[in-house]
DNA sequence: ATTATTTGGTTTATATTATAAACTACTTTA
DNA sequence: TAAAGTAGTTTATAATATAAACCAAATAAT
């Protein structure tokens, strides 16, 4: 009857940077701040656990003198989303 | 960007029971339980909060001797689920 | 030059939420 | 009449989300 929704996905914020993600491929931490209007301390544990998931590739550098967090969507991640898509499908 | 998730709607057993409701118009406690397989905790617990915004109207009877509890959607309820929907596009 | 402010974050404490365990009340069956 | 089942509710705990506090460096203001 009703699928199974992705716990990880299942959450505002967590939505809203792997979708935007998917569409942009890839995007810095300030970007993203800027577009989910999250603080950046639920951005950052958001981050990591999307990271740890496998869904983002992470990398970590230096722009303009500033660091500068660099997000990369990853096959699996994209998976997920279709996946979380296709569930969502079944209450509606 | 982004449209605000209600938050009482994006949750996994409450939005199968809303979206349960949205097409059977109403159901019993124990239909739901089936339905959404959920612990009869919970379940109590997630159709109060529904119930307390008005997406229920719920009324207590008694079938074959035992306890039952009808739920029936209210136009608050559909229009919360509609909204939901809508808001959920804006991520994909 | 040193203080204040901004950028770009992370860590941690707290508030919120979800869930299950325990309980209530009554009914049926053995 | 004891045990098991129906139909729930209440409450304690686990999980999660969020914001506040913090860190490190860069830039701007005094």
């Amino acid at each position: 009857m009703f699928k199974k929704l992705n716990p990880l996905l299942h959450n505002e914020l967590r939505l809203s940077i792997t979708s935007y993600l998917v569409t942009k491929k890839q995007a810095s931490f300030s970007e993203l701040k800027q577009v989910t209007k999250a603080s950046a301390g639920n951005l950052s544990v958001q981050i990591k656990k999307l990271e740890a998931a496998g869904y983002f590739s992470v990398e970590k550098s230096f722009k303009n003198n500033y660091p500068q967090t660099q997000l990369e969507i990853t096959p699996a991640g994209e998976k997920a989303f279709k996946d979380y898509l296709k569930a969502l499908k079944s209450y509606f």
